[in-house]
DNA sequence: TTGATAGTTAAGCATATACTTAACTATTGT
DNA sequence: ACAATAGTTAAGTATATGCTTAACTATCAA
C-alpha cells in the first residue's frame, strides 16, 4: 500500500512480531529497565537494543525517560490492550458465530431432537 | 538474527501487523469466505490478495480447502488464542506490579495510613 | 581533567515484504 | 467444445527491516 499512514495497530503488532521485542517487552512487565538492562541478555550490539527500543517507543507499547545518562524504560498498557481486545473481539465474533450454527444444528436434527415441540 | 526458526508467535504477529490481513481476518470472523469474496472490498489485485492469504496460512490464523474450484477459507482461533494470553499475561504481571506498589506505598505513605497498628 | 559509563546517530548491507504483470491451470456453465 | 470463472505461480521491483561498525556526545567518578 503506497502513502498508507500506519494504523496503531499495524505499528503494535508489527513491533509484537520481533522476539527480541518480545523479550524486552516481557522484561519491562516484570518492571523498569535500562537500556543496558535490557541489553544484557541480547546477544547483539547496544546500538541495536536502542533501535528496537525505537520501534517500541513508536509502537507505544514502551515510554521512557532520561535522567542523567540513563534511560529507564517502563510498559504503557493501552497499546497492549488495545491488541489484545482486537483480537479478542475476532475471535468472540467468531465463536459467537460457531455457537448460533451448533444451536442450529442441534434444533434441527432429528437425531438430537427426537421429539419436543 | 541469522538462521531464526521464527515462532508461532513471531508468524502471528507478523500477519496481524499488516491491515489487509487484519481485514481479511475481521471479514473471516464473520463467518468463512472465498479468496475472491476475500479479495472484493481491496483494493488490489487477486494475486496479492494470494499472497496475504499465504502468510495468513503459514501464521496458523487461518486455514482453507479447495473443493472444486472455489477455495473456502475459514479462521482458525487456536493461534489467535495463544496472541491473545501472551499479551494479557505481560500486561497482567505489569498490572500486578503496580498494584504491588500500590499497596506498599499506601502502607508506608503516613498521609494515607495516619494512625493504626 | 581524564577516563569510564550510558547512550545516540549515521551509513551501509543483506534479507524480507508488499505489491505488480503476465502466463498458466483447473472447473463449470452453455 | 468454448468461454468464463476461480485461483495459482513466477518474476520483477520498490521499500522496509534488522542488524553491524564507527564516530560521537553527554554524565559521573576519581
Amino acid at each position: 500500500m503506497l502513502n498508507y499512514q500506519p494504523a496503531p495497530l499495524d505499528l503494535a503488532f508489527q513491533a509484537l512480531a520481533d522476539p527480541t521485542r518480545r523479550l524486552m517487552v516481557e522484561r519491562l512487565s516484570q518492571g523498569p529497565a535500562s537500556v543496558s538492562e535490557l541489553a544484557q541478555p541480547l546477544d547483539m550490539t547496544l546500538s541495536a537494543v536502542v533501535q528496537h527500543l525505537a520501534v517500541l517507543e513508536a509502537s507505544g507499547l514502551v515510554r521512557s525517560q532520561k535522567v542523567g545518562r540513563v534511560r529507564t524504560c517502563r510498559i504503557e498498557p493501552q497499546v497492549l490492550h488495545s491488541a489484545e481486545r482486537w483480537i479478542s473481539e475476532r475471535r468472540a465474533s467468531w465463536e459467537r458465530r460457531l455457537d448460533r450454527l451448533g444451536a442450529f444444528l442441534v434444533e434441527t436434527d432429528p437425531t438430537t431432537r427426537p421429539r419436543s415441540k
